[in-house]
RNA sequence: GCUCCCAUCGUCUAGUCAGGCCCAGGACGCCAGGUUUUCAUCCUGGUAACAGGGGUUCGAAUCCCCUUGGGAGUACCA
């Protein structure tokens, strides 16, 4: 018996150890870079079998934007990403809000300061400000590191009284970490592969703030390590403090999570990184929801409010920097949980496509039933004052669905079968409305007026009885009667046109056009 | 500037780890033809890339080095 393959690929894939998270900050609206980094998070949880976390670093208080973090929330709930552990839904690490996490990040930085790792700074924002630009004067970049930390005003110069008498005197300070010496730091990715630095390249970077918080790389790694977080997986622009987070996790004497860090979007026009004026420029949405900025008032597109479907969203978005090794294209989320995993994850950002991203939404539109088209088109058509049942509009966007992109477009292929031209287009009436023209649709009209069932294939079989009859070409008549129909060159089969609108309509549209064209 | 990352058609990418099956495959876009009473769909075909230079090798898109180009980071932001 063969039964050992299947049952081992079965265990190596499935891990309730894996625990990831998305932990984004509340500072605004979440972009599609974002939700791609939560996707990816998410469809290596589901993949594995393991938890996906929710965790909102929300450690700068200055920077906090109020509904940002209901804004996240739901956006990631429309795309069908869903947590297992949140702010919400809570979980067995809870609170998942840094802030109210905020005592437990003092007994650590403690600890850390204790070991040797770290130190206290009294040095003013001011002061380093000053120090910056005077480093600029010259060319350099100044930087709190082994060298200048020798000549600052920290817990390294001071002596022991004088550090006890400021803190105790309330005067401001934060806390940094040494960064050790002479080491080279080795890091393991799971994208990129081995990359190593030497620690000579690093500042001591500031771990807990003068207001009481945090940083964020102080709060993460904490927070990693308490919520037994397994693999890291964020966005390339964490890369270079990668050295920092590893030397974190040495000085607390914690264990390693693995880590994969994401190729940026891209822009899709020249370089750099995807932005919020990208989307305005060029005239498609960065963000999934519409985002209204309360500051200034300016409101954001979003995919959801342009009529993008989520699958189609989240299926183009995996494909962004991602793909199966297979000329799939079309995936559920579904498919795309079992397809996914980050060793097919590229190294090179992406720049982000709008038009294909068109011809996704069309892929899912053309896959829907005419039934679910017809209940997402019915609020288009109340707007338009245009009242339809069910059956017969599920018939009309069978018909034109192929033509669409977006269920909003539905209106410009469908709008004739509710109501008569309004105008003819004069190119059209230019090129087809021919000096018989008028005689002819009357007589057309009224050999029309004698067909009883008024059905697509009996219209058929008289319209080319009658053309048979009187020796007229099928181009010049079925042109100049779709102009009457229509008022343009553009539609379905016209008979089929003909059998939705009724022998009546029909008749109306042909005299009214007849006498309105000139 | 410094540190790190990256480099195949206009774009997303396969192929790179285990060099020959690749004078490089697919998709989007674009162009042409066909189907069609119109427009669109659809079908068929076409367009178009291994950044450059050195190595290594019988053989390199694939391995190594350099150059160039691009990106990210360089805050008491995340």
């Amino acid at each position: 018996m063969f039964l050992i393959p299947l049952h081992h690929n079965l265990k190596k894939m499935i891990d309730p150890n894996v625990r990831v998270r998305f932990a984004p900050s509340p500072t605004g609206p979440l972009h599609i870079g974002g939700v791609r980094t939560a996707l990816y998070n998410y469809l290596f949880a589901k993949k594995h079998g393991g938890k996906l976390i929710l965790r909102v670093e929300d450690t700068d208080q200055t920077r906090f934007v109020p509904g940002a973090e209901s804004y996240i929330i739901e956006s990631l709930a429309w795309c069908g990403i869903e947590f297992d552990e949140s702010i919400t839904v809570g979980g067995p690490h809870a609170p998942y809000r840094q802030s109210e996490r905020k005592d437990l990040y003092q007994q650590y930085c403690i600890q850390l300061i204790d070991s040797g790792h770290a130190y206290y700074a009294f040095d003013t924002p001011e002061e380093l400000e000053e120090l910056r630009k005077n480093a600029e004067k010259i060319k350099k970049t100044f930087t709190y590191n082994t060298e200048s930390r020798k000549n600052l005003y920290n817990s390294l110069t001071l002596s022991e009284e004088e550090v006890k008498r400021l803190i105790n005197s309330n005067v401001p300070y934060v806390v940094r970490f040494l960064i050790p010496e002479n080491t080279e730091i080795a890091m393991d990715d799971i994208i990129r592969g081995r990359v190593v630095v030497k620690s000579e390249t690093l500042d001591d970077k500031v771990l807990f703030k003068s207001d009481g918080m945090p940083t964020y790389h102080l709060a993460n790694i904490v927070d990693d390590h308490l919520m037994e977080i397994s693999h890291v997986i964020r966005g390339e622009e964490w890369l270079p403090s990668l050295p920092l987070h590893i030397l974190l996790y040495q000085a607390f004497g914690w264990n390693l999570p693995q880590f994969a860090h994401l190729p940026l979007l891209l822009k899709p026009d020249g370089n750099g990184k995807l932005s919020k004026r990208d989307g305005d420029r060029l005239g498609f949405p960065v963000f999934p929801l519409q985002w209204f900025d309360s500051k200034c008032g300016e409101i954001s597109s979003g995919y959801r409010e342009s009529g993008y479907f989520p699958d189609a969203f989240v299926n183009m978005l995996a494909l962004l920097g991602w793909n199966p090794g297979t000329e799939q294209e079309i995936f559920s989320i579904d498919e795309l949980v079992q397809a996914f995993s980050l060793e097919r994850v590229g190294k090179a950002g992406s720049k982000f496509d709008p038009e294909k991203t068109k011809w996704f939404n069309h892929q899912y539109l053309i896959k829907k039933t005419d039934q679910e088209l017809a209940v997402e088109y019915q609020p288009f058509l109340k707007e338009k004052g245009v009242e339809v049942n069910i059956k017969l509009l599920k018939k009309i966007i069978g018909l034109v669905k192929e033509r669409v992109n977006f269920v909003k477009e539905l209106w410009e292929e469908t709008y004739f079968f509710f109501h008569s031209p309004e105008a003819y287009d004069e190119v059209v009436i230019k090129k087809r409305w021919k000096p018989d023209s008028p005689e002819q649709m009357t007589s057309l009209a009224e050999m029309l007026k004698s067909v009883d069932d008024f059905s697509t294939e009996n219209i058929d079989v008289a319209i080319s009885v009658w053309l048979e009859k009187n020796q007229f070409g099928m181009g010049a008549i079925m042109n100049a009667l779709r102009l009457l129909l229509v008022g343009a060159s553009k539609g379905p089969h016209l008979t089929d046109i003909m059998a939705i609108i009724g022998k009546e309509e029909t008749l109306h549209r042909i005299h009214k056009g007849v006498q309105t064209i000139k």
